[in-house]
DNA sequence: ATGGCGGATCTTATCCGA
């Protein structure tokens, strides 16, 4: 097995496909794994991904919100999507990559942001947010990840304290409270996820995945999170050889998506 | 200075994101 695989939250697939063609052409993945597309399955751009040498796609999109798609220069089988908590929405997509003797199942996910209050009593979001991570935790003790599998996209969780600007300063705040770095680390650690980019990346480091669209100067601020992840089951990271964050990215163009793409390399 | 912006749509107002 050899492939590259980025992860990229593109906040409206049919805005920025310039900037999406632009990458592709530049960094080669081998599978793009692309989330809130914003449009329905009809939308997508699948011709003109097609054209810039991507015609193996899995979309799973719908009006408006959310929706994930993966676009790969490779053959996908075993094309899949699930639904969580029963909500109707598009916020998982996953497929075999035929990459070789070996290949591997890529799961791209856009799990929820959670809104503004960290209290499930009181904001629905977040707990549709933690009642989604219980249906994911439960999902992942299948035999089915034991081995061969990928799983990426924006999680919404910035898990360690080098994964944000401020660890004191965002105790508090949704996607670094303690109720979703503990659960999202349980997650990993129980069924021996390896996350790959600080496989690559020290946690000494701090690096950043999105950057608020409000700041005045994302990059002289650069109050970012680490929300987009690359995760591998043991076997499948074993073979990882790199992984980076394109930062630069977030200033590609006028109108840039808040979060910069994640690649990783297998093999 | 963690929402100050920026998406889509039921568009000149509203809902959503994180």
């Amino acid at each position: 097995m050899s492939f590259t695989l980025a992860t990229w939250n593109i906040n409206s697939v049919r805005l920025r496909l310039p900037i999406v063609i632009d990458f592709l052409n530049t960094y080669k993945p081998d599978v793009l794994a692309l989330q809130e597309i914003k449009c329905t399955n009809d939308q997508f751009p699948q011709k003109a991904l097609a054209a810039a040498g991507y015609p193996h796609q899995a979309v799973n999109g719908m009006k408006a919100y959310h929706g994930v798609a993966l676009v790969s220069r490779l053959p996908l089988s075993n094309v899949a999507a699930r639904e969580f908590c029963a909500m109707g929405d598009a916020r998982h997509v996953s497929a075999t990559v035929e990459a070789g003797k070996a290949p591997a199942t890529v799961h791209n996910f856009y799990i929820p942001a959670g809104g503004d209050e960290p209290d499930p009593d009181i904001n629905p979001k977040f707990r549709h947010k933690l009642d989604f991570l219980a249906e994911l935790r439960s999902w992942f003790s299948e035999p089915l990840f034991d081995s061969g599998q990928v799983i990426t996209g924006d999680f919404n969780i910035a898990p360690h304290e080098n994964d944000v600007w401020s660890h004191k300063q965002l105790l508090k705040v949704v996607s670094h409270t303690p109720v979703e770095t503990d659960t999202l680390n349980a997650m990993r650690d129980e069924r021996d996820w390896v996350d790959i980019v600080r496989k690559h990346i020290p946690e000494t480091e701090r690096v950043y995945s999105w950057w608020s669209y409000r700041a005045k100067d994302w990059n002289l601020s650069d109050r970012g999170r680490r929300l987009d992840h690359i995760w591998a089951t043991r076997d499948v990271a074993g073979l990882s050889s790199n992984a980076e964050i394109l930062r630069d990215a977030r200033g590609w163009s006028a109108k840039p998506s808040d979060h910069v793409p994640v690649l990783a390399r297998f093999g």
